[in-house]
DNA sequence: CTTGGTCAATACGCTACCGTATGGTCCATC
DNA sequence: GATGGACCATACGGTAGCGTATTGACCAAG
């Protein structure tokens, strides 16, 4: 087929990466799947590793400010924005990337810290608008944790089911985090 | 070296399973792990697929009652065994191997499959465990779905650093979700 | 002491990859 | 229209792992 450019190879490793986990990144079948040989791959690349190394940083360039900046279009108002969050856990990143990154990182220890890295970034994020938004110190750690946890934790269960739906659940979960006062839940007691 | 029983090659295989993920449980490997080669593996499993569906089993079968089950050691009141969770994600259950487990599961439909059924079972418990404590009907959706979350998403940021620590960010996360009334956190509006 | 069952070692062929070496094609430039 | 650089195909040797077939060690029962 055509040519292909060290972007091509990246983009293709980055979608099986997603797809079926770090060690299905292989040059041989990525050639195929890119109608080239790895004659291709080794004229972009010295090694598997270098295009490993590559997709690494391309994400972590691009995963940060991906979601922070979605959430910024949302408005100026720290609450518009947070709520938005949903919308972007569901549909601007590509859950099943994070996940992928996240096994990745368990077995690479240079995976692991980027990876600490962008969480950092993310979460100093979300600390900054739960602060506007009035929250005292400790339940800024407390909820930004949550926030955080309950997209990736909606992200690891793609079976679930409940009477919510998972876009309901989801948001119900951010505005409970996000504006607790005034619903509180409880019935008795 | 000694003989190996089928239970063995399973444990050692939920071993690496948790450390390097699926793919990495291969039997070669395993043998030389276990001092012994793959002669012996051939005899207990037709297949390596045949271990992989043993182990998937075994951990199944497991993996709900474990968490539950120390649950219920914390006593009769819901709260008290609502908190006691904390500690068991830190201590009772191996959040590797829930990881790789359901890295696994992204990629196979049976994994997934018996993994939502897990899921839903220990949700279902927490669920029991919310109504007793008196949460209306919507929000035991979402606060079983948050405290999920909370132990897995905890699992997920190895690299997590903050003023509190890890521990006791979870246990404050999970004051919050299991009490929140009286301690909103608002100090403004 | 022989026999049968249980479990393991060894050797074999096969496939999937990796990385290298070498030559080929296309295209711009002179 | 020759030349050089960018890009790719092909062929090769090497490793890791799968599954099979065969043989061997050990032990219990007869």
């Amino acid at each position: 087929m055509s040519r292909k450019s060290r972007r091509d190879w990246l983009r293709a490793g980055l979608r099986r990466l997603a797809r079926g986990g770090i060690d299905h990144v292989r040059v041989e079948p990525l050639a195929k799947e890119l109608d080239v040989t790895k004659g291709s791959f080794y004229w972009h690349f010295t090694d598997r590793t270098a295009l490993l190394d590559a997709m690494l940083q391309e994400w972590a360039e691009v995963a940060t400010e991906a979601v922070i900046g979605q959430a910024e279009e949302a408005g100026a108002e720290p609450e518009a924005r947070l709520r938005r969050l949903t919308t972007i856990a569901s549909e601007g990143f590509d859950a099943q990337l994070e996940l992928a990154l996240r096994d990745w990182g368990r077995r690479d220890e240079a995976v692991s810290r980027t990876l600490g890295e962008v969480d950092d970034r993310r979460m100093s994020y979300l600390r900054k608008l739960l602060r506007e938004s009035g929250f005292a110190a400790i339940d800024v750690e407390v909820r930004a944790f949550l926030l955080y946890s309950a997209v990736l934790g909606d992200a690891l269960r793609p079976h679930a089911r409940g009477r919510l739906g998972r876009k309901r659940l989801l948001d119900e979960a951010v505005a409970l985090l996000v504006a607790p006062t005034g619903r509180t839940g409880k019935r008795k007691t």
